[in-house]
DNA sequence: CTGAAAGCGCTTACAG
DNA sequence: CTGAAAGCGCTTACAG
């Protein structure tokens, strides 16, 4: 920078004005400097433009994982919205632990980000007392039922279960089992399984344990787990699966296995990823506004970087049930 | 800092040691110093660290997109190393658009990282100068065809394509369109259309303009293209797409028009993801190392970061033909 | 094993 | 519209 300036004539300041504030500079000041800086071929240091400014142009952001399409999308939504803007999105995946977490969220504070957006409601109590601490906007994401740290952006996982079980009870369905995600550390999890269990208990369904089954994230589990509760519940009519690669890899299974989907179950999904209009036949799901989720929570902490309050701080963006071939009732 | 050196009773330099190389602190004075940073609360604040020690704990990525789960993939392999390593992800999405990545790494490059990782072998002039002159270790990913900037690690596209139109052929496929991706700043599409021409040519095999088709990363452009492809070319008896979405699109469209596949047509893709192996029937396509291209490519950064030399500095992890039911000729 | 001094490369008030 | 001085919160040699 000090090169930049001897060679423009100016002083580092006028420099740094070039840089950031433009406007407060002559036309003609301007242009010397910026031929000085293509001159020299200068890259502004923001790391030291950090340390005295006191803010980054960081947003940290913490999700479970990257490797699903749907927190890919949320990251999406938030890079479209970050990027614009001037900022720079510093990325960690937790791999579903709390304890990794709350290591993640310290080591990504130390970078001082302008803003840190994480994945459920659920946190190490340590990691709350961190986020609460770190004097930055905070949203949390893919839910809104709980205490929130600051801010938070999602949509009731609760009420979508609970509103699936409604609808496919309403289209004849009795015996309807449930392949839930892996509850441990993921709150959203624990609100899907709650609302079916709500759903089922209020309309008065059979509530036997072999009806609902715990399945990691894969095709193959879903497979599994559509065979083993088949076996183990004869009048089994249909199987909501926490997501679409559950319910898709167990209509996959009911394919290879010659088991008609609906004509002899049917299976209903939670995400809508593309796969699930492609599938035959078309799968029955929980639309998510994922990308959204990302969009809004990015607006949300550049309002709060701005200095302007956000209202509402809990943001619910709703869902949507898409209803397809695959739980459509003979008559 | 200071506060916690003063309740410590020692000076800040101790208290930065102790954080940083606690092997050279004295037991006892550690003892105190870690309860002072508990009793404080304090976070260290790594940009000035980094601004003292001219070095920071960032590892800066460009991805075409990361909602597409071969990129997730590479980066999931890429942060299984950097995070253990004490690494953060800066990570930035190009959209196919080598502006975008030139704009993007000049803003990446503010940041000081330690490294940096960028997609295919293409690039502006500008990304090139400035990734060269940077001073950091930079390392391309998903091609080894082509002058790299530094170091590289993926595979050769050309004779991954070649190898499955000679499978394709040896299995009694004559007549074998191509369903391209954009290849527009896509080094990698380009080298998968080159490969597949040569094959082609070198077979003595039919060279029709119909046979070749460019697509957008979609199910739904998969299935259209086929359709075309089957409408202009009669006795077509083989497409492959240049990714399994687009191979899977153009299944799932066969599937719904009736048309059977591999009796009255063979599909191939390339990539291998979960999805292939699960569909009905099986997809035969390519397997692309993508975890292990992010694992290495980090860990070749990593080691120059540490000042040791990588060697190789152009890595090719190969590919894999997978051969499932979907191109399987009667006979 | 511990500390005083200098400095990393910028930006922020403040002046003119 | 432009600049001199101070300082952001650490680490790096260097000394003892």
């Amino acid at each position: 920078m000090e090169d930049v300036a001897r060679i423009a004539g100016v002083s580092s300041i006028t420099v740094s004005r070039v840089l950031n504030q433009p406007g407060k500079v002559a036309e003609e000041t301007r242009e010397r400097v910026l031929n000085a800086i293509e001159a020299v071929g200068y890259v502004p240091n923001s790391v030291a433009g950090s340390l005295a400014s006191r803010r980054t142009s960081v947003i940290a952001a913490l999700v479970p994982t990257i490797t699903n399409s749907i927190f890919a999308d949320t990251i999406h939504g938030l890079t479209d919205v970050l990027t614009p803007a001037g900022y720079q999105l510093l990325l960690g995946a937790t791999g579903y632990s709390l304890e990794r977490e709350a290591q993640l969220i310290t080591a990504l504070l130390a970078q001082r980000p302008a803003g840190l957006l994480v994945t459920g409601l659920a946190h190490a109590e340590r990691a709350r007392t961190l986020m609460k601490s770190a004097g930055i906007p905070v949203v949390e994401t893919w839910n809104v039922q709980g205490e929130a740290v600051d801010m938070a952006v999602g949509f009731s996982n609760y009420r979508a279960c609970y509103d699936m079980v409604v609808r496919l009870a309403g289209n004849g369905h009795r015996c309807i089992g449930f392949v839930c995600a892996p509850t441990e550390a993921n709150d959203r999890a624990r609100e899907r399984l709650r609302g079916y269990r709500s759903a089922i208990r209020d309309l008065g369904l059979p509530e036997r344990a072999e009806l609902v089954r715990e399945a990691k994230f894969s095709f193959h589990a879903g497979a599994e787990s559509v065979n083993r509760m088949r076996a183990e519940v004869p009048d089994l009519d249909a199987v909501f699966c926490a997501n679409d690669i559950l319910a898709i890899g167990a209509l996959f299974e009911c394919q290879r296995r010659g088991v008609d989907v609906p004509g002899d179950l049917s299976i209903a999904g939670f995400d809508d990823v593309e796969l699930a209009s492609q599938v035959n036949p078309g799968l029955t799901t929980v639309r998510i506004p994922r990308y959204e989720i990302g969009r809004e929570a990015a607006r949300m902490l550049m309002q709060r970087v701005d200095g302007r309050p956000v209202s509402p701080g809990i943001l619910d963006l709703g869902f949507e049930i898409v209803e397809r071939q695959s739980t459509v009732r003979p008559g």
